[in-house]
DNA sequence: GTCTATAAGAAGATAGAC
DNA sequence: GTCTATCTTCTTATAGAC
């Protein structure tokens, strides 16, 4: 992982540079010279490294394919297995459930990578469809499948009376999902986000037992 | 209002055609000759109407303000006042909430104005922060403050356990959010959505009474 | 693999005729 | 209020020296 190297190649900070610009500006308000600067080099050396402008981007978009366990990853949890997960879960008290709710929104909301490339998808997922599966694919679908098989190992467990695992996946993280969207307009309000959080798993956790 | 109108003036076809443009590539992507081509005149005589690129897209941000009570009107409701708006669902029989939900759903997903509007801020909001803050502001604060508002008299009606309306808001709410946001990025997802919708409602309904 | 110089084109915007 | 012609600046990208 680039993140855990201490010296990154010009190519690595070419990524990372563009990755930064494309987050806040966007891939056309982000200028190939305003990249070479903040990596610091003139704007023709780029093209040594890259055929072009949107092949930075392409490259960005593999690189983030290819960080689908991030998630899983950021929970401590077993891969991706939500069933081996659920293992954990079952005889888990609340306080500790919410304590990996709340890391698992820090994370989101933190980890340099993860939420440079969430912004980026957010403000490119109209331009094409590609992009808009991507966005959906690592937001929502593979958030809700995860959850929603999760609920499924949990609702054989006696004390939750889960009768729809997807709706109940749904009911869990939607609110993670609006939250997160929300902090990431404004980092200021993240606080506020946390207790939030917090109160609606507390309530979740009521609610289904 | 503009939709309302059978014919537009000229100014008024910029700021529609350059809202559609914006929306789906963003203010920088989307070029002053795409918004004149698409209006049917040549790029100059758009500076007949607008100064600037940006006076066009500060006059969208005014129009958007000025529709702050587009979700009660999408409603059928009375004004903004959802204190009022609680009495009738006080005794309303939970077909009829659903009704309302999805309704309240499709305005927002089909509204012209109002979707269009809605892509153009979440593609925008991280280019600065007073669009961070209309965003915010239009598809998550005002619409929790107003459910939380409606829950608060809600909580009063007999037949319903709410402690907590904020959270029990957030609930509620969040799910529409990330739904709407599928939505936006994969149109073809919609009655899928709308299925979700209902059982989101219907659970929602049966956990809190 | 970096640089300077520069091309080739597109962008936002203006002048001035009609 | 529309047009053609034009300006200036910025953008992506290349050529070629070091």
């Amino acid at each position: 992982m680039m993140t855990d190297t201490v010296q990154l190649s010009t190519k690595e900070r070419i990524l990372d540079c563009a990755l930064t610009l494309f987050s806040e500006q966007g891939y056309d308000a982000a200028s190939v010279a305003q990249i070479a600067e903040a990596v610091g080099i003139k704007p023709p050396s780029l093209y040594k490294h890259f055929k072009s402008k949107q092949e930075i981007f392409t490259a960005l978009l593999d690189v983030m394919k290819n960080r689908y366990d991030v998630l899983e990853k950021s929970m401590h949890l077993n891969g991706t297995d939500a069933l081996k997960d659920a293992s954990r879960y079952e005889h888990m008290p609340d306080d500790e459930l919410i304590s990996i709710g709340k890391r698992l929104f820090s994370f989101f909301l933190h980890d340099s990578y993860t939420s440079r490339f969430r912004k980026m998808l957010t403000i490119e997922q109209y331009r094409n469809k590609a992009l808009a599966q991507l966005y959906i694919q690592q937001y929502i679908d593979s958030a809700l499948e995860y959850q929603k098989t999760l609920f499924t190992a949990l609702a054989a467990a006696k004390n939750l009376h889960i009768t729809d695992p997807e709706t109940t996946a749904i009911q869990f993280y939607a609110p993670i999902f609006m939250l997160l969207s929300l902090c990431y307009a404004d980092f200021s309000r993240e606080q506020e986000s946390l207790d939030r959080l917090e109160k609606h798993i507390r309530q979740f956790i009521k609610l289904y037992t």
